[in-house]
Parts: C-alpha cells; sequence; structure tokens
RNA sequence: GGGCGCUUAGCUCAGUUUGGUUAGAGCAGCUGGCUUACAACCAGCAGGUCGGGGGUUCGAGUCCCUCAGCGCCCACCA
C-alpha cells in the first residue's frame, strides 16, 4: 500500500485476482445485502428471484440470467431502494427423483418397510429397491449438497441475494403454505376432484398437465382399415393406432360429407373384433384426413376425447397404466374370432401390439394396401420417454380459466397490465391463456413431492367415498395424510371400513413453485413480512416456463390476493453456444459457470451477460468474457491513477474539466434512464463507452496539469476535483455490473461498500458550472491528429511536434483554444498555431526526439 | 396451420420504442510504440449496398407491405 493523498490508500500493484473470496466474504460479513424489513413497502423493491432446480452442476444459462437481474438489484439497491432479494432452491419433485435414482443407483418400491439406519453406498446404473421413507430421505440428503455447491456458485458471481432469505421447494415452509393455498382454493370451490381422461406418462406412470407436455415429430404409419356396412359394402378408415381397434366405440364422418352422408346413423362392424359400432357425423372430422372417415377410440388422442363427450359415447378402455394392453379379455368381445385376435395382442406394449395388428388385419383381408411410413407430431410428457396415453383416472384440477370465460378474461387482462421486459413476451403469455383447452391438472402420482392435506372417509364397505374429502386443520400444516389422522379420527381407522384414507397423491411442482411470492415472503407465516413486500416488483424467469411457472404464479395471485403477484416481468434470452445452437449437455458443448469465473473473473462473466440485452438469444462468448476482464483491469489502473493524485475540496474551473463532467451528468441521466426501463445492458454501454473515451482522451490531455509539478494552483486543483467526482461517479456507474473490482477501488478511498452508496444522481454535479461537451471533443479531436501523424510516421507517441497548425473557423478555434494548455502536454508541442481559415485543417511538424 | 423474434464489419453484438450529421463497440486482422495508471498495455489503420424486393418521406438500419433464411412458441397431429 502506498498513501499518495491523505486518507487514500492504493495497493502498489492492483490485481482482479481474488476479489471473489475476499468481497464475497466482507460483503457477507458485513451484512451488505441483507435485507431491513423495518421498511416500509414503499422502500422496499421486491424480487421474486427463480429457484433453480437443483442438480449436480448450475447450467452457465442460469447465471446468465441471474447476473443479469442481479445489475437490476443492485441499480435499485443503490437508487436507495431496500431490495428483498430472497433465494430459493428447487428440490421438489421429478428431477430430485431421477438425480437420486441416478446418483445412488436406487428407486422407490412403496410396498418396503422403512429402514431406520440404512447406509446407502454409490451404485450408479443399479436399481437397488427401498422404501418410500428411505428414499426420500436421500432426496433431502443429496439436494442439501447440491444446494450448497450452487451457493457456491452464487457468492462466486457476486450475486447481491439476501442469504439469510433462503428457501426451498420441498421445506417445511413451502409444504405448508402450499397446503395452505390448496385449501383455499378448495373452500373456495377453485380446486375439485374429477375423474376424467387424463394424460399419462407410461414410464413415471402419473398424470401430466397441459403446461408439461410437448410435441415431438415421431415415426408412425397410416393403417387404412376396412369396417363393415351391412349392406355388404366397407367403409375405409385410416389410423395411426391400429393397436387400439379393440377400443372403437364409434366411426365419424362430417356432417355435410357427400360420400358418407348415407352411412351416417348406421352401424357397422370393426375389423378382427366384428364389434358393431354406429357411423356418426361431427364438424370436427375433416374430409380432407385420410379417407375422411376416423375411429373413435377411448381413447386414442384428444380428439378422440371430445368426440366422447360430445356425441356421448361409451368408454371402452384398453390400455393400462403402465402402456400395455389389458390380460383379461375386455366383456364386448364377444365373438371367437374376437378372442382369438385378443390373445395375440394382451398383454403386449402398445408398439407391439400394432405391430400384431397390423399382421392380422392383414391376413384377414381388412388391411388395405401396406401401412404407409409418416412422422407426425405426438404429444409426450416433456420430461418422458414414451409418447403419452389417455387414461380414465381422477385427478385434482384447480380452475384456470379454460372452462369460464369470465375468469380467462381476467387472466388475460392481468397479462396486459403487467409490464413484460421485453414487451413482446406478452404475446407468449396471451397465446397460452387463449389455447388453454382443461382447468389445470394438478395431482401427481409421484412419492416426493407435497402431499394433499385432505384424506377421505370409507363406507361401511370399504369403498373411499370421493366426493366428501376431509380438509387438514390448517394450523396443522404441513402435513402427510399417510402418517396424519384426520380429525374426528384415530389411527386404527386408516383404510377400515368406515374409517379413512389419506389421499395418496401429491402436487404438481408447479403448485408450489406458483407460490413463490408467498413462500419467500412467509405468507400468513408472518403478516408484517408479506404486507410489505407483496405485491413484488419483478419477476425475472425463463422463455420457456411462461406457461407454467408466470401463468400458474399469475393464477394463484388472482385467486388468493384478486391482485397480480408483481409488477414487473423480466425475460431472459437462450445461452448459444459460438454455433448458435442451444447448449446442452448431449451435445457436450457446456461450460461450467465455476471454470469461467476462473478464467475471466466473476466481473468477466458478468461483463458478458449484462452486454446482452433482455430477452436475447446470446453466444456464450470467452471472447466477451476477457473483454469484461480488461475492463475490470483498466478500472482499477485508472483509478489508482486518478487517486494517485485525486484530492477532495477543489473547485471545477477549468473548461475541459467542465465539459467532461458535463457529458458525464449525460451518461448517468442515461444509464439512470436506461435501467428504469429494464434495459440494463444500455446502461453498461453508456457507461463503458465514456469510460474508455475518458481514459483515452480526458485522461491523457489532463495528466501533466493534473501532476502540478510546478504548482498546485488553481488548474491542477480543478483537474485533481474533476478527476475524484468523474472516478466516483464512474464507479458507481460500474458497480452493477462489476461489483467487485468497483468495490475495491471504492476501498481504497472511500467508507462503506459501493453497493449501498447512492446511484450518481446528476445533482452531484450541480456545485460544477456547465461546460460545453464540444470543447473537450474539439480538443481531443486535434490530439487525434497529432497522434494520427506519430504513428504513421512510425514514430514514439513521446516525439515532440515542432509545430501544430489549427487551421478553422472561430468556434473551432475558440474550442481547441480552451484546452490549449493540456493540448501543448498532452501532444508534447513546442508551437501551437491557431489560424483562422474556412476549411478546417490540422497541420503537424513533427520534432527530433 | 397460426404467432413471436432474429437477419447490421470475417466473428460476437449495440443502435429500431420517438425516422435526422460521414451506421457504433469489442474480438480477430494489419501497422507501429516499453508512454512516470495500465505490455494481460497503448496508439493507429483497414473492414459494412444494415437479409432481398417494393413503398411512405425532403430524408429510412429505424415506419409500412412483401419474400427468403434461421430460431422459438402455440395448435383437436384420425
Amino acid at each position: 500500500m502506498s498513501e499518495t493523498v491523505p486518507g487514500v490508500r492504493v495497493p502498489q500493484r492492483p490485481s482482479v485476482d481474488g476479489l471473489e473470496a475476499k468481497w464475497d466474504r466482507r460483503w457477507q460479513e458485513q451484512g451488505t445485502y441483507r435485507f431491513d424489513r423495518t421498511k416500509s413497502r414503499q422502500e422496499i423493491y421486491a424480487i421474486d428471484t427463480p429457484p433453480p432446480t437443483v442438480s449436480g452442476s448450475l447450467h452457465l444459462g442460469t447465471v446468465f440470467g441471474y447476473v443479469q437481474f442481479d445489475s437490476v438489484a443492485r441499480f435499485w439497491r443503490m437508487r436507495g431502494k431496500e431490495v428483498f432479494f430472497p433465494v430459493g432452491w428447487d428440490d421438489n419433485g421429478l428431477p430430485t427423483v431421477r438425480r437420486v435414482q441416478d446418483h445412488y443407483g436406487v428407486r422407490c418400491d412403496p410396498t418396503l418397510p422403512y429402514q431406520p439406519d440404512a447406509r446407502i453406498e454409490l451404485e450408479p446404473g443399479a436399481e437397488r429397491p427401498m422404501s418410500r421413507g428411505n428414499f426420500i430421505e436421500l432426496c433431502h440428503e443429496l439436494t442439501a449438497r447440491d444446494e450448497q455447491v450452487f451457493e457456491q456458485v452464487f457468492r462466486d458471481v457476486g450475486l447481491s441475494v439476501s442469504w439469510d432469505l433462503t428457501y426451498t421447494t420441498i421445506g417445511d415452509r413451502s409444504r405448508r403454505i402450499s397446503q395452505r393455498a390448496f385449501l383455499h382454493n378448495l373452500a373456495r370451490g377453485e380446486a375439485y376432484l374429477s375423474e376424467a381422461p387424463t394424460m399419462w406418462d407410461v414410464d413415471m406412470q402419473t398424470a401430466v398437465a397441459q403446461a408439461e407436455m410437448e410435441d415431438r415429430l415421431t415415426a408412425g404409419a397410416y393403417h387404412r382399415l376396412r369396417f363393415h356396412r351391412r349392406d355388404g359394402g366397407d367403409i375405409e378408415v385410416d389410423t395411426t393406432r391400429p393397436e387400439l381397434l379393440a377400443a372403437c366405440v364409434a366411426v365419424v364422418v362430417h356432417p355435410e360429407d357427400p360420400r358418407y352422408g348415407d352411412a351416417v346413423g348406421s352401424e357397422v362392424t370393426t375389423p378382427l373384433f366384428g364389434v358393431a359400432v354406429p357411423v356418426l357425423a361431427h364438424p370436427l372430422a375433416d374430409p380432407d384426413k385420410g379417407t375422411g372417415a376416423a375411429m373413435i377410440c377411448t381413447f386414442g388422442d384428444t380428439t378422440d376425447v371430445v368426440w366422447w363427450r360430445e356425441l356421448n359415447l361409451p368408454s371402452r378402455s384398453i390400455v393400462r397404466r403402465d402402456g400395455r394392453l389389458q390380460t383379461e379379455r375386455p366383456d364386448w368381445l364377444t365373438t371367437e374370432a374376437a378372442a382369438r385376435a385378443w390373445e395375440a395382442v394382451a398383454g403386449r406394449t402398445t408398439k407391439a401390439a400394432q405391430t400384431e395388428t397390423a399382421s392380422l388385419l392383414a391376413e384377414s383381408g381388412e388391411l388395405v394396401g401396406e401401412p404407409r411410413r409418416i412422422e407426425h407430431e405426438v404429444r409426450y410428457y416433456e420430461r418422458g420417454e414414451h409418447p403419452l396415453e389417455i387414461v380414465a383416472s381422477r385427478q385434482w384440477y384447480i380452475r384456470n380459466g379454460a372452462r369460464d370465460e369470465d375468469r380467462r378474461q381476467a387472466l388475460l387482462g392481468a397479462g396486459r397490465t403487467l409490464s413484460w421486459h421485453p414487451d413482446f413476451m406478452r404475446v407468449r403469455y396471451e397465446h397460452w391463456v387463449d389455447g388453454l383447452n382443461g382447468d389445470w391438472l394438478v395431482s401427481r402420482q409421484q412419492v416426493f413431492g407435497v402431499p394433499f392435506p385432505v384424506w377421505f372417509p370409507l363406507d361401511e364397505e370399504g369403498n373411499v367415498i370421493h366426493a366428501r374429502p376431509i380438509p387438514a386443520d390448517e394450523s396443522s400444516l404441513p402435513i402427510d395424510p399417510q402418517s396424519a389422522v384426520p380429525p374426528g379420527y384415530d389411527q386404527a381407522q386408516r383404510g377400515r371400513p368406515g374409517g379413512f384414507v389419506g389421499d395418496p397423491d401429491v402436487m404438481d411442482t408447479w403448485a408450489t413453485s406458483s407460490l413463490t411470492p408467498q413462500i419467500a415472503g412467509s405468507w400468513e407465516d408472518d403478516p408484517d413480512l408479506f404486507g410489505r413486500i407483496f405485491p413484488m416488483d419483478l419477476r425475472p424467469q425463463g422463455p420457456e416456463i411462461i406457461r407454467t411457472w408466470l401463468f400458474a404464479t399469475v393464477l394463484r395471485s388472482q385467486l388468493e390476493h384478486a391482485s397480480l403477484p408483481w409488477s414487473n416481468v423480466s425475460i431472459n434470452g437462450w445461452i448459444l453456444d459460438p454455433d448458435r445452437k442451444k447448449m446442452s449437455k448431449s451435445k457436450g458443448n457446456v461450460i461450467t459457470p465455476e471454470s469461467l469465473v476462473g478464467q475471466h473473473g466473476a466481473d468477466g462473466l458478468r461483463y458478458w451477460a449484462c452486454r446482452a440485452a433482455p430477452g436475447t438469444d446470446t453466444a456464450a462468448d470467452p471472447a466477451q468474457m476477457r473483454v469484461g476482464r480488461r475492463l475490470a483491469i483498466k478500472v482499477l489502473n485508472a483509478s489508482k491513477f486518478v487517486l494517485s493524485m485525486a484530492e477532495g475540496g477543489g473547485e471545477v474551473t477549468e473548461p475541459l474539466d467542465r465539459a467532461m463532467l458535463t457529458r458525464l451528468g449525460g451518461v448517468v441521466a442515461g444509464a439512470t434512464e436506461a435501467f428504469e426501463r429494464y434495459q440494463y445492458h444500455q446502461a453498461l454501454d453508456r457507461a463503458e463507452g465514456f469510460f474508455w473515451s475518458f481514459c483515452d482522451d480526458y485522461l491523457e490531455l489532463v495528466k501533466s496539469r493534473a501532476y502540478g509539478t510546478s504548482d498546485a494552483g488553481g488548474p491542477t486543483r480543478s483537474a485533481r476535483q474533476a478527476l475524484s467526482l468523474a472516478l466516483s461517479i464512474q464507479l458507481r456507474l460500474f458497480a452493477p455490473f462489476l461489483p467487485f473490482v468497483t468495490e475495491e477501488v471504492w476501498s481504497w478511498w472511500r467508507n462503506g461498500s459501493i453497493h449501498r452508496a447512492r446511484w450518481p444522481e446528476p445533482n452531484e454535479l450541480a456545485g460544477v458550472d456547465r461546460g460545453d461537451p464540444a470543447a473537450l471533443e474539439a480538443v481531443a479531436e486535434v490530439l487525434g491528429v497529432v497522434r494520427r501523424t506519430k504513428t504513421s510516421e512510425k514514430r514514439s507517441l513521446r516525439c515532440p511536434v515542432e509545430r501544430l497548425e489549427v487551421i478553422g473557423d472561430a468556434g473551432r478555434l475558440a474550442s481547441v483554444a480552451l484546452g490549449r494548455d493540456d493540448l501543448v502536454e498532452a501532444g508534447n508541442l513546442r508551437e501551437l498555431v491557431l489560424t483562422p481559415g474556412p476549411e478546417p485543417a490540422t497541420l503537424v511538424r513533427l520534432g527530433e526526439d
């Protein structure tokens, strides 16, 4: 350390290395980002931080988005807001189940008894069965470890979250609040139980919601089948799912299709099975698809469900929940031929049954031509491996506007009231709400999740009375109905006639995640806190979960609070590899955040992330991170230089100094306005643009004057004061983006954290007379000509200039004259002549070294 | 099938909301320079018919129409 100016301690060789660990530790010790809950709602800026899904490693894309909204958080904190910036870990649900299965090599078998002192050795790839209790213990154990790893990354990249506001989505508080919110939904009639055809994943053996489905291009084949008319003729039907033939309940045609007009109302018999089914008309039947006649099965796709419901058809289900056809022969297959055909497919997977059915049809002559191979979009669970089947099952639903136009309009109105950044992301929300085709299916047949806090009574025969769920008492939450007993019963009555059973299902993870504002703010557990942070100011998140997390959060808030959950939504973009492909583990192009922080520093990584506009897909470009690192180093060096002579108290009198500060005032206004519009990248761009010209031009021009070798008179003090002011302001402009290096420099000469310092405001420069930025530009331009001449003459920049003649109109000459002395020093001029003339020119005659 | 976004220098991107000097950065390239903040640095040079076409306008990277390519979202996909 060297003390150049009293109170300023600048290291001899400042370095960006090691700043992450140093400042993370001090920020934690000093509680720099700790939330002060005594502030009023007006003084608070509340963020609904996305809880990342815990896994073995944090994806760079996650860090990318988090750093962006961290810069916004830092801006508002410096603006004087108390920032409520919680951090959550999403350790609920299927991703955790899969991670535990893969990591340890185990699987959950609910029939096994709990082993109190089980020791689990790692054996990836194995599938050792274990009890539900042991499995859940492992889930908690592994996620706790994963969360520590994630926390370290968040600290390394300088997220200014409050670590005392941490939650997990499977923790007690999340379970309690999920269950409480559900009980409220139930009491208000917004949640209901219904037995209906539902999309079903045969691997996970659970129902899934519309929001979790995706279409995938899948190989299939059209099979043209002959259905037989009473008059001896045939109706040909194209299907991609001949294996469902036994589940056929009708044939449907368009009401105005002339080919089938006479057949409507008649009966046909199905091929192979000889089951009589009606030919019906429905406008959804498309005359241009296939033969124009379709078979309706229960259920091959969602159109079947519509037809089944609207045409009042019987239910003939043959697909089991594990994706195989049932083994027992359905009772509507009565003929001997039907029985033989059924023998061939009973118990097979749908795929095997399809092949088998096709060959039987070919044998019987009821297959027209060969199956025609096609590729078509088929619906999958987004985390699933096989196409979804549709099975009838009893599930919990929450009303979401799909079947209630008023509610749908209210949700669309909510989307319009929200401020979206960028604005066009609003369209995705509107499309989603417009396209909802059913209420939100919230129950899952899984082991790890938040249980429904209800039981069902059993009648005297031991049948479950689903119509009369027994809700838990809210004071008892969180509860597990598998172990807890409903009010008015005792444990001995579990599963007994006249007793009760616990609801075996758990909630969709989004049923919990949709309550992150309530969880983070301890809704009803801590009404004082919740009142200070809700509704929140900002929801930052990725674009792929608008239909899930964003929509569900808006919905829950509407239902529970009749308000928006937040006023702003900021959507980040994707990370692409340099070939503009989306990064993914399978492509092997994933770079870890940890390694990037090591190579380029947290500030370098943050610079790259914050250069990207909100909602814009961005390449993971190490070159940009190197630039960020260099910017951080430049900040250190320029600060060292400025602070080697900066002293407070002087008055800024010189025109060039005033011009520089006037320009900086404009930059401050622009950066502030950009941040207020959530355009953090523009704030960075403005600060960076100014900083480089500050270093290249202004610093070079005033260097000699600021040194003040001859005297410490007015001009020298003016330069020093201007440098000091400019540095202070620029450090604060950079603080949201480069929190480590700016804090380091701040600590050399100021008390307290820069991150609690006030964001620069134009009135900080109120004591400085306005200068003319054109003066600085004119002088810098002339200096540029001098440099260019020296460079093109292959001379050192130190080389003296024998004579410099500036020709131009009165305005130009006056501008140059304002910086005359600085120009002479910076350019090493021996003579400077200002000549009036119509054509501006700058003539340089170099001297000898 | 519908919708949204993108297309600007060899590369990565700003700039488009509100039309206005010769369209900006950085990286890579090239030419120089150890200059008392910085050689992990500095100075300088070169590089663009702003995807194609049409229109509005005194004036278009920016507004309108259209076409193409890429990406994404949604869709009842027999």
